[in-house]
DNA sequence: ACCTAGAATGAATGATCATTCATTCTCACG
DNA sequence: CGTGAGAATGAATGATCATTCATTCTAGGT
């Protein structure tokens, strides 16, 4: 005899890379309510309405599902930035730091739920070299680009005494930092307050542009 | 008969605080090294010279033992930040900028080690409301007596259009953001030229004083 | 020198979890 | 329609780990 409530979840067979995605999401999902510590397979795998040994099938071990999904989320955070730096939407130097900086602080990034896993994997860069890499790979692609942005604004607002590697080191700072403290003491600071700071930061170095 | 290499270590019994000390320690080391995830308890009570049950005995559980470590780790960072703040040292304010920028970048705090700690918990806040509060509240106290301090250098120099809350926001992310560069990506950024950026920045803010 | 409170030990226990794989089910293709 | 390639399932397995506690040892008090 069947119990009436069971909707009879019917199998649903689906090509790899939309499963991989799917469980990727969950992933994220898991780590930001849960920590990196405790999420486990279990965990994710309901979080996405499958089986245990789905993971398996698709990636093979834990260690690759989590390396994969913080290869996802640094790409969408570092690949969004880029685009932007190089200006395809706006030729004019000011709006680009402006969109920059929007998106830095804008609604997709700040999610407390990509926060949240962009931070505890941080956390682990320290014991895990696979993460490291990965990070600082894209870290550095997306330093590149605001070092160049940064000075053109320079060269077209004639500033002196600023060199544009530095700068871009220390607004890269002001962000992630920015970005802590909205996670950590959200009260203390809203997502306006955090675009308006990043703000000041470009406006004292560049006082002509913003 | 006995194995002529083993050295025979004599058990040696000591005070509770003293041994509660060596083991937030030996919890530091492993932390650093395998990340939070991965440290064990006979990770740490190996570390510590000591035997697994040792930890029960004096923290009762791994979370405990995990949750003292981080009130550990974050007094001693921010309480060195707050006493340079109110300058028992140096009366004169430039000074204490200097002072507090060379804390928080010198040699004691931005140890990998130390760093990695830090991170670690930062990483699992999201996830764990006790940490969150832990870190929190020794943020905000720091906050308010960096608030503080700029106030001071504020009116001492006459600057306008500077509030003092907003930029003790702004650097104190600064200061985070670095020790994450620092961490992250040691081989693009030294220390030496991480504090030149945060001077950077006092200067902007500051030209009359720095 | 002896005694004992309680500090320290570590083998044993039970819980949790990643991973496996025999089996079931789907659907694209003939 | 049938069929088989391979996608999906989940009970079972074995490994890891936090925690327990009966036992051993130490050192300060007498």
């Amino acid at each position: 005899m069947k119990t009436a409530a069971t909707p009879q979840k019917r199998r649903k067979i689906l090509p790899k890379a939309q499963r991989r995605q799917q469980l990727i999401e969950a992933t994220i999902a898991c780590i930001a309510r849960y920590g990196l510590a405790s999420t486990t397979m279990h965990m994710v795998t309901r979080e996405a309405g499958l089986s245990v040994g789905i993971a398996n099938l698709h990636f093979e071990t834990k260690e690759n599902l989590f390396r994969e999904t913080l290869r996802y989320v640094a790409e969408e955070y570092h690949k969004g930035q880029i685009d932007i730096m190089r200006g395809r939407e706006a030729d004019n130097l000011s709006d680009r730091l402006t969109a920059l900086l929007n998106f830095q602080l804008g609604r997709g990034v700040t999610q407390r739920q990509k926060m949240s896993v962009w931070f505890a994997y941080y956390g682990e860069v320290g014991a895990r070299p696979v993460y490291q890499k990965i990070v600082s790979a894209w870290d550095r692609a997306a330093a590149r680009e605001l070092e160049f942005l940064f000075a053109s604004v320079i060269r077209e607002g004639g500033y002196t005494d600023i060199d544009p590697g530095e700068l871009a080191i220390g607004y890269a700072a002001l962000i992630d930092g920015l970005h802590l403290a909205l996670l950590v003491t959200p009260r203390e600071l809203t997502k306006q307050n955090a675009k308006k700071i990043g703000r000041d930061f470009l406006r004292r170095a560049f006082p002509n542009h913003i």
